[in-house]
DNA sequence: ATGAAAGCGCTAACAT
DNA sequence: ATGTTAGCGCTTTCAT
């Protein structure tokens, strides 16, 4: 029961394309008719119906958004971002969960291509040749976030996380650790967990330290994951002075299971994350981790996706945002109290 | 460039009528015929275009769904039930932040009713006499989480929140405490918040426990508000046993208000949460809390209000889930090791 | 400056 | 069983 501009026009006593023209102010309307027509709008509480719009611009006004999944930390915060722009720019967003699945997220490709979606942006944990075929051969605008993409056309948006890796993993070096471990995550393409990897390999190869593989294991990004690593790598006894994990997710995990060994941290061993999720400042010990600015991250994809599928230049297709290591309570092996600490 | 009906018939050598039959089957069509299309569409790759469906049904297979703040990790797990029946569906959901601003909702609700939404499910920190004329004049169906709703034609999923308070309080008062704090959620008007605060009043009541408003306070559902409450708090040096928190993240940063001050949870003082959010069983100490089947809650409202789009008969308006206390560290002032703990 | 009419892609009577 | 046609609500030529 929505009023049609067709009603509109009538009660303004003018056309359907008067009433459009006024609408859209795409042609000069005469002021006073101008008045009667708005006022029309307002007594019947007329809003133009999308669909009827879509179908004639051919464009739908939706931006899809398949992310691992909305209940993530990382990506909640993300997500929030791409929203708050979107909307200001009237655009909805269409958010799919692949649950890291490949299938899940090409079957998800496909569904926002049926959906007409304007645009595309593409949060993965696996980057793969498929993917990547969709992405190049795709008619609307893609973007990607924290996932390399080399001349396929499409937005991307990250920080540097072989150097971030790298930063965070020299932090420990510096500190005269030799036994450094990592939690990384399962990767098989190039993308931001194989750099974040190869950061951490090559911050060893530069303080010459040996690469142990005892001292590695693979996780899945959750909290679940983290901790059973965790479990299983102090099954055989090793010894430990600093773990590196590739999340904060599964850092508190990491933590969590240290602690059940009985190590407690930073004491025995010291722990540091990726991502600075909110939660990091509260969980305790507060977490050292590399912080990304994931707001502005979801904001700048967000911008940038529709600067293009409106048609505008993008100047730079692949945007480094600065990471930034913070260093909090998981990595002060010290005799002050928490509170000191607090004073960063 | 997708292709449109017209070029599947003109491919099949049928009309557009024949192929949209086949595509919904909505009458018989020759076997052979059908063939025929069903290749075409194939090879076209074709799928239908929503705008112009959206248009003859006066459907959008939309779903606007408002949240307080996608980023909380209460809302993001509910989220993601919520979407996952909607896409089983084939419903697509649009997601809209307020902020927990009540013109934000204002807002929203229109924006959303000038997108054709085919329901809407909203969850608000406060409920209204504005929400509730906009819901009880609304054409279109709504479901609400977590907020009472007397007879305005919602459909509404919760927990019993006054018993559950009452529950989690009484917990504590069956430990002999005496003085049990209580921070809770702001309200002006009946919902989730103002239950439970009144179930915390109403078991210090049957448990002939005065009500000392010295222990109480005001915060906002996020983890700062958490923290700044207690540390204000604890700046009169009343004494505190136990307190419950009317929400997860706030407690975590009521815990770490605590530690701050010297006071150890749950050695000093135990603290219990509200909602069971993942990130609790991985805190440090894990949080005693009151478990809400969040994506049940989810799943359940989705299923609900699409039933009702549907035009199906919904049994049952106000749905009432069973909530559970489970007791983890953060209450277990005790000299067993977490690892005992563990095992529930 | 305004109106009439065609058309966006689809479905649903109404014919045949 | 299939085709023809009108119409969903809007924008946009093309006239006037």
């Amino acid at each position: 029961m929505p009023s049609t501009i067709g009603q509109v026009a009538l009660r303004a006593g003018v056309s359907k394309a008067t009433v459009s023209r006024v609408l859209n102010d795409s042609k000069p309307v005469n002021e006073e008719t101008r008045l009667r027509v708005m006022q029309a709008i307002e007594e019947l509480e007329f809003t133009p119906n999308p669909a009827a719009r879509s179908l004639v611009y051919k464009k739908s006004k939706i931006i899809g958004v398949i992310v691992t999944d909305i209940s993530n930390l990382f990506v909640s915060v993300l997500v929030r971002g791409i929203e708050e722009i979107a909307y200001s720019k009237g655009y909805s967003i269409l958010i799919c969960n692949s649950y890291k699945s490949t299938s899940k997220e090409l079957e998800l490709l496909n569904m926002l291509k049926s959906k007409r979606v304007d645009g595309i942006i593409f949060l993965t944990s696996n980057l793969r040749p498929e993917h990547k075929k969709i992405i190049k051969s795709s008619s609307e605008p893609f973007a990607l976030v924290n996932a390399g993409c080399d001349k396929l056309g499409a937005i991307s948006v990250s920080i540097d996380n072989f150097k971030a890796a790298y930063d965070m993993t020299s932090y420990f070096l510096d500190k005269g650790y030799t036994k450094v471990g990592m939690i990384y995550t399962y990767f098989e393409d190039k993308y931001s967990g194989e750099e974040r990897y190869q950061g951490y390999r090559q911050a060893l190869k530069d303080y010459n330290i040996e690469f142990d593989e005892r001292l590695v294991a693979v996780g899945d990004l959750e909290a679940d994951d983290g901790y059973m690593v965790v479990r299983a790598m102090l099954g055989s006894k090793i010894r430990l002075q600093a773990l590196f994990v590739a999340c904060d997710l599964m850092a508190f995990g990491v933590i969590r299971a240290l602690r059940e060994c009985g190590l407690s941290v930073p004491e025995d061993v010291e722990v540091a994350g990726f991502d600075d999720v909110p939660m990091a400042t509260y969980f305790q010990p507060a977490l050292t981790t590399v912080h990304q600015p994931i707001d502005r991250m979801g904001r700048l994809v967000a911008e940038e996706l529709i600067k293009m599928v409106e048609g505008a230049d993008v100047e730079k297709m692949e945007i480094v945002l600065p990471h930034k290591i913070i260093c909090r309570e998981s990595t002060a092996k010290l005799k002050e109290s928490p509170d000191e600490l607090q004073k960063k």
